[in-house]
DNA sequence: TTCTGGTAATGAGTAGTATTCATTATTACT
DNA sequence: AGTAATAATGAATACTACTCATTACCAGAA
């Protein structure tokens, strides 16, 4: 175990480049040697700049492939080729495959939150945002179904989670929902029985089943129902907003549903 | 590709044993010569059970392998070492290593589907009956949660899962739950207002988020917690079962055959 | 501009594991 | 006991994550 000048630190989590990263920018030298760019590449930037470019680069091209592909399908080999560089940077980046899936989890995350942010700022009412934020998560976790894999795959190191980069990432995320429940439940749409923790778990675990069931049977249609469903489990559509029950209400109610079943056959 | 006896078959899933299972027995034989099994050993029985025997041998170590460390940290070396077999031989029994999860993944569902129905059977109610399962399952799943993981890694294959073995194990578990669901609705105790596999996946799909949130905080009262308030969700709490009727209470009742009426009744 | 110490990048080599298949052993039955 | 069919074996193959001695590159100094 000789020290040699960048050895892999016991550390989890965080590889921030090579040795580098966050000194500061000095000057514009000149472009890439060997290896042009894909892209048409103009003169390249400082030294810093090229390595937080080139850690960029690689989650990019893993994310692409692990979505594509899946985590164990994609290889440290392909994912080198097509970010041009070799095998060994990889592993200069990062400490091996699971801290790589886990810094394309944490992309998958970063913009899923962004899109979140905006999304629920546009809305009106809890119950827009919440039917948003379902919508927005269901249909993305479809579109990337492989990038939850990577859940999987990284949660392994339950040890040092709280405090992990990742967890940061998810617990953002995750704040937007807490956000949109703590409203609903502080205007008094949302009656609160329970640990905030449960009702998170119960959207997102809900919403990932749902996902499965959806991608089997394929119908678009699904997504509305799931969404509606698991969001009026959180909202009762009917929500009587006192939290006392109208009875007024509740007579007219059964009066409707009564003169429905006039014209209906009664059911078996 | 040339097809000598015992060739790899096309078809996923289902690999029964080497050529043979469900052959009529029939004699007894001699007693295991090389490599005296472990237990005891008594006299061997015929070809078709030996292989049958053979077969739950393999599933059985890989399952606590699998339970203990993770799918990814298990190797089939050591499995076939641990159920006295040769390498090859785990491939006479199973495709490959992700046919060997399934298998797994199978009997975990036979297990808790067995476990399940013998509880649901013991309680009266339909909430008693939701909170054992709930409980069973999140329990079960905290016990052996490696054996989760083999979901995703068996889930690739999307394109036949529908008839095959673990899909079918997996729908007998899912049935208890269904089972318990459509009595409360009959008896109109939960108001089926979706459908019903978006209430089972939030069910399960909470129930494995739940888990994780557990095993990361590692508190034992909130496994009561998480049990209760997905319970509380597809049960409002306050729903009468009989006896005395408080206004709030009625009202409750009421609203819930009246959704029962309108779901079954009115044609969409 | 040239030199130089240190950093970044490289890719052939190592180690470990899933999977195959020619060969050998075991049956069940005559 | 003989034998055709079947089951089991484990050394060889094919891949892939990961290492590390070597080389290329860069930023500042002279």
């Amino acid at each position: 175990m000789n020290t040699t000048h960048y050895q892999k630190v016991n550390a989890p989590e965080r590889r921030a480049g090579p040795e580098l990263m966050a000194k500061t920018a000095i000057k514009a030298t000149r472009s890439v040697t060997r290896k042009s760019r894909a892209n048409g590449a103009a003169a390249k930037r400082t030294r810093g700049e090229k390595v937080a470019d080139k850690e960029e680069a690689i989650v990019a091209v893993a994310y692409e492939m692990i979505a594509a592909k899946g985590f164990a399908r994609t290889t440290i080999a392909e994912i080198a080729r097509k970010a041009n560089v070799a095998e060994g940077t990889v592993y200069l980046y990062f400490e091996n495959k699971e801290a790589l899936a886990s810094a394309v989890l944490s992309a998958f995350y970063k913009r899923l939150t962004a899109q979140a942010e905006a999304g629920v700022k546009k809305r009106d009412g809890v119950r827009e945002k919440l039917i948003f934020l379902a919508r927005h998560h269901l249909e993305g976790i479809i579109r990337e179904s492989s990038i939850l894999e990577l859940i999987t795959v990284t949660d392994r190191n339950s040890e040092n989670y709280e405090g992990s980069a990742l967890y940061q990432m998810n617990k953002d995320y995750v704040a937007v929902f807490d956000g949109v429940m703590r409203e609903g439940v502080l205007t008094g749409v949302i009656a609160q029985e329970k640990a905030s923790w449960i009702t998170r778990d119960v959207f997102f675990g809900g919403l990932e089943y749902a996902m499965r069931t959806i991608m089997i049977r394929r119908r678009k249609k699904d997504v509305d129902a799931a969404v509606m469903g698991i969001v009026d489990m959180l909202i009762p559509p009917g929500a009587v907003q006192s939290g006392r029950t109208d009875l007024t209400a509740l007579a007219g109610r059964l009066e409707a549903v009564a003169s429905k079943l006039e014209g209906a056959a009664i059911p078996k």
